[in-house]
Order: C-alpha cells, then sequence, then structure tokens
DNA sequence: TCAAAAGTGTTACAAATACACCCATGT
DNA sequence: ACATGGGTGTATTTGTAACACTTTTGA
C-alpha cells in the first residue's frame, strides 16, 4: 500500500534543498580550491562553491555527484558530507538549506575544457575570494575537517596521483597541516605503514637526481582507512 | 531589495525536511538511548528516534532543540550534528531527508512526567528494538561517531552528573569504548588533564569506603574542549 | 665542480602500558 | 572480621622528536 503525502504530510512546510561542494586539490606543494562564477540569478558573477538544487527524485549525494561531474567531468572521486547549513535566513530567494560536501581531487584528473567552460578556477587556499552566502564558511569548516581527519585516516592521499613520490606526499601534508615536517621522520612513519609499494622509476622533475615513484598498495590502504591510525609528527 | 521565490527557484523541487535526534544517557553503568513510541502516522505505534519537520521559518538546530524539549523539558543540552539521511526513497511518505542529531544528556536531568507523557523509554544501547525507517542506522553511526571523538575530546563527560565520582567517569568510558580500563592509568590520565576539581563530599551509594566527588572547571573544561586532547588508554 | 633535492640512523625524551597491594567502612 | 569497592607507584615498552651528513646528477 503506498502512502500518499496527501494523507499526513501535506500540513509541514516543504523547502528547497541544495547541496554545495568543497573541492581541494594539490598542486606544485599548495593545496587548491576550485570555485566558479556564477552564470544564475540571484548573485550572478559572484565567486562560488559548485552546487545544486536536489531534485525530488534523487539522493543527496547523487546530487554532489552530478554536479562534480557536469562541471569537472570527474567520477568516483572522494567525497564526503561535510555539515549542513540550514539557518532559517540564509538563502535571499527562499528557505533553502544546503548540505555541504567535500570532495578530493586530483588536479591534472579532471576535464580542463569543462571547468573552464564553467568559468571554474583553482585558487590557493590561501587565497580564496570572496564567495557567495556562507561559502567561506563551508571552506574553512572543510579545512579543519581534512586536517583533524588527516591524523586518523589517511584522506590526504586521495589528492596525489596515482604514482607519487615520498617527498611529494610530504608537501602535502605540510600544505594540510600549513609546517614544516622532518623529511626523516616522515619517512619512517609513512613506510612504516606499509601501504607503499615503491616502483623502478623516478621523477626527475624536482631534482636532478630524481625521486623514486611509489604507488598504494589498495587492500592494504582500505584496511588503513577502516581501522584508522595515528599520523602525529614533528 | 527582497527576491522573491518566484524570480528564480520556483521550477525547482521543494521537499520536506525533518531532524531526528540520538539521545544517549548514562546510567549504572550503561549507555543508553532514548526512543519512543510514535503517535502519529505513518508507522503509528513503531519505536522511533524523536524528530520534527523543519519549519519555515526556523533553523534546522532550532528544530531539534524544539523537539528536544518538548519531550525532555530540556535545554542548552550537547547537541551536534551526525549526518544527514537524504536518500530518495527513504520516506513511504513523500520525500522527505532526514538531519540527524546526537544529543548527549544527564540521565536525571530530564522531565519524566514528560518523558512519559510522550511514550518514551531509557533503552540500554546493546539492546535497542527495531526503529522505524533507518533509525537503527542512525543510533549505530551516531555511536561510532561518539566512541572516535571521546578519544580526543571530553565529549563523554556531558552525561554525567553535575558532581560524579572517578570511578563513575571510568565507567562511562567502559561503557562507550567497550572495554575495561585500569583504574591507575585511568585516574593518572584524567587528573593529568587538569579540569577535575576535587570537592570534600564523597559518594557512598557504591561502596562502604565511599569515593571522593570531583566537578569539572568550567572553564578549562571549555578550552580542553577547543584544544582538544589524545585520550587513548589501557 | 657545484647546486639542489633525495636519501639515510641514532639518541633522547615523553607517553602509554602492565601490574599488585593496602585503605576505609558498614554490616 | 570480612567483604567490597576506592585509592595508590613503579618499571617497561613504545613511539615521537631532534638532529647532520652523504648521494646523485644535470648544467
Amino acid at each position: 500500500m503506498k502512502i500518499t503525502e496527501k494523507d499526513y504530510y501535506i500540513q509541514e512546510d516543504k523547502m528547497y534543498v541544495a547541496t554545495d561542494c568543497v573541492i581541494f586539490g594539490f598542486d606544485e606543494g599548495n593545496l587548491k580550491l576550485l570555485i566558479f562564477k556564477r552564470r544564475v540569478k540571484p548573485l550572478m558573477g559572484t565567486w562560488s562553491l559548485i552546487g545544486s538544487f536536489v531534485r525530488l527524485q534523487e539522493d543527496v549525494s547523487e546530487a554532489a555527484e552530478r554536479v562534480l561531474k557536469e562541471i569537472t567531468g570527474l567520477e568516483n572521486v572522494f567525497m564526503e558530507e561535510l555539515k549542513t547549513y540550514g539557518t532559517a535566513n540564509r538563502d535571499p530567494g527562499y528557505r533553502c538549506i544546503s548540505i555541504a560536501q567535500y570532495a578530493l581531487i586530483r588536479i591534472g584528473e579532471y576535464d580542463k575544457e569543462l571547468v573552464e567552460r564553467h568559468g571554474a578556477h583553482w585558487y590557493d587556499i590561501d587565497d580564496v575570494p570572496n564567495l557567495v552566502l556562507e561559502h567561506n564558511q563551508m571552506v574553512e569548516d572543510a579545512l579543519a575537517r581534512i586536517r583533524r581527519k588527516a591524523r586518523y585516516k589517511p584522506i590526504g592521499f586521495e589528492l596525489l596521483p596515482q604514482k607519487f613520490t615520498i617527498p611529494q606526499l610530504q608537501r602535502l601534508y605540510e600544505a594540510v597541516y600549513q609546517k614544516k615536517l622532518d623529511a626523516r621522520n616522515f619517512r619512517k612513519k609513512v613506510l612504516s605503514l606499509n601501504v607503499l609499494i615503491k616502483l623502478d622509476e623516478k621523477d626527475k622533475s624536482t631534482s636532478r637526481r630524481g625521486a623514486f615513484l611509489y604507488k598504494f598498495d589498495k587492500s592494504k590502504y582500505k584496511k588503513l582507512q577502516e581501522s584508522g591510525f595515528n599520523f602525529e609528527i614533528s
């Protein structure tokens, strides 16, 4: 027996539900944020996170995946709910709550043409302009989240290309934690986690000597994500 | 200039937004959950978390506070967003997303008459019956959250009465972590956090000798909540 | 040959763990 | 006097933190 809306809920209030996406990338030692210029009213032309209204027939997470794919061309990206921004007066149009998500993506793997067509731009995380509504707050909250989370889950690793060097991984952690780490201690700790596979190739783009490339042992990496670890370092 | 709904949003979908509240308490060595019997259709008579639709003119968090007060009489309770349950088909009535919250309350401080009038009941956390919709999932997720969170924030402390003994605090942590802790190490660690004030009174309800009562140093306790700590123990 | 980043080990210190007995009191 | 939970100290282990020099190689 299908229960119809009319029966029970009709006297309650309906509202818009949106989802906004804080998209982090990592490049050249800097943590970066992908934002774009709004092409729709209201507030057309201002910088904004990507987002969308959630449709009746889609999950909230599907809406986030949809908009991410529309703009970056990416699918199967690490994405997680951040929190709900649900104050009554947050949207100047009509009552609308937003469920913010954050995503970690590999810069270089997204569709550049798509991004440009949508007026998107990567900003250094320390250099983000004013965004629409409370989107700057969302970015701050997402940053705080990944800074905490990086201490017990190998979350930062989602941001690197498939093959990466240990100094590269270290620069990522330095960007996330915003402090210099000791190279010996870092290497020791990372290798002790036992999820890296050393390759025979070297990356010579940052030094004459070159640094060995590594990749993740996917199954061990997954176990580590489930069990967590403790990554306090220098 | 007030922007009206009609201008921009009218072609988008609206839906119901609800909030459900996972309410934890602690008593006699057990972590407990407050649930109640639904008095409204659909699914009248089944066990359920407390919850409510969010109204157009109230914040999501206000809706959660409203329903918590209606049923327990409590205000100014520790409550935090858990996550959104937003699949398209979760509600048999009409599209409705729910933003789950979790609250930690002091058993004994809530209004018993109110609770009974609303058909509420405290269940041991290991003994929770089947709940409506995905509410069992919400409880599991909330449990996982507090178990993790108890390791770096003094979150568990919200569950104790104003005056409490160290063995009581230990039993709380044992209930949250689901393992026995070493009394000496526990005491050492807790006292080293430097947020407890020893009182002259003893609680003799659990032993002939009695255990000294303590209370929290509120300002130090707040600082600890902000800065976090590390509570890995035995 | 030199500049610039990669790679490597050891010691000192701090924190967590394991562990067993005496204390206070009501009955 | 005894049963029950409260309270205490130390040695061991584990993990983090601090620290400086050699290697490689393209220009």
